[in-house]
DNA sequence: GATCAATATAGACAGTGTCAAGATTGCTTG
DNA sequence: CAAGCAATCTTGACACTGTCTATATTGATC
């Protein structure tokens, strides 16, 4: 399986320094991640299949933990850019096809970046106690998407017996739970998905409308 | 840290053969994820930790996935248990308050099995095609008692424009993801528990009693 | 009591994360 | 341009993992 004989590209020999490693490292994770899972990605293996050796990873990431985190910062920056993209819903526009909207957009982004997804909100990284800096600054952003959208929504609603924080959390529980047991392979049916996604939407809307 | 002289008990001199080890492999096993977490769960600790030589476990679990098929078909059981207890609601019993008990019950029992709980619902037991009969049967029977618990709901809802399945699946999400975000150590706030799950509830319950 | 299947054992192998020590390179500063 | 330094990459080593194989001991059955 291995080639031994070294492919005549690259400008010949490869240099000693790979100049691009700690992008392409996160790359190849994530990559490995989304074609053979967790239990597929190793330091070793990554190493290989970018043709470098096995402790040269150790230089860009302290940890395997580590590059779990840099990949999960990667996942935010993702999030955060597919939220910020129009259509935009403020303050009294809300409607309940604007609910719909963002409750599709968030499913359909957990579907298409699982392998992110799983990492930016696993088990993994929120008990452990060494979450860097930088990944702190990018969940915070990504959370306060969410917060913003909420408080867009209050501003308008009708409903001003709902307590916002408590609306926030178990909307947000439902869109998590959903795209958690889609990308875990618990609810199968991968064609209801818009269909499960709006009936969410409209259990919000009504929250967010009739009285209590 | 390892004992070298034997402990005086257990008879004497230990036999041959082990005669309860199936049962307290699943005990240690769940016993270890509790207080390690995942990576703390090994066979050869497993084995060593119940005095035992290391592949004696893997003549009563094929693998280390069949083992933890073993501990989550446990959870099961456990989860049929604890929603079967009183008080039941049938028929035109259902009140909110009967979803708020329901609900809590549920979450109620994720966070104090929680060890249990992440293998009963993790990508890693779905995800892979070998799950024994014995699980399968488990599992769904769990997802019954949730299936009959939402009929009997369906059974006295005034809101007759409500699709029972759809309703299942996003209400199940809601419970799931709160369970998740609480055992993962995404949401840190565990005395905030019961009243989230009030607010889930009455959500639930607006979508039932409400029209459309 | 002989036989057989169930249960336990030690030995071995490939694979893993990661530490330590050394080699090679590019940048910086004199 | 030379020297030096820090960044980067390398090989070697270690403890640990899951799991295969072959062997030993036992309890139950005819």
């Amino acid at each position: 399986m291995t080639n031994t004989s070294p492919e005549p590209c690259q400008s010949s020999d490869k240099p000693y320094h790979h100049g691009d490693l700690r992008r392409q490292i996160l790359d190849e994770a994530a990559r490995l991640l989304k074609e053979e899972g967790e239990a597929g990605l190793s330091m070793r293996k990554l190493a290989q299949n970018l043709g470098v050796s096995r402790t040269a990873p150790y230089h860009h990431f302290t940890d395997k933990q580590a590059l779990l985190c840099g990949v999960a910062e990667e996942g935010f920056r993702r999030l955060r850019e597919v939220v910020r993209t129009p259509p935009y819903v403020k303050g009294a526009e809300i409607s309940e096809a604007s609910v719909r909207v963002f409750v599709r957009r968030y499913v359909q982004f957990s579907i298409d970046n699982a392998e992110y997804y799983e990492l930016m909100f696993g088990a993994r990284l929120w008990k452990s106690q060494q979450l860097s800096d930088s990944l702190k600054i990018e969940a915070h952003d990504a959370f306060k998407v969410y917060i913003e959208q909420i408080r867009a929504w209050q501003q308008s609603i009708i409903n001003s017996n709902i307590d916002a924080l408590r609306f926030a959390q178990v909307s947000w529980s439902t869109l998590h739970g959903m795209s958690r047991l889609l990308i875990d392979g618990i609810y199968l049916d991968v064609s209801a998905i818009n269909v499960m996604s709006d009936t969410a939407a409209k259990m919000f809307w009504q929250q967010l409308y009739l009285p209590a």
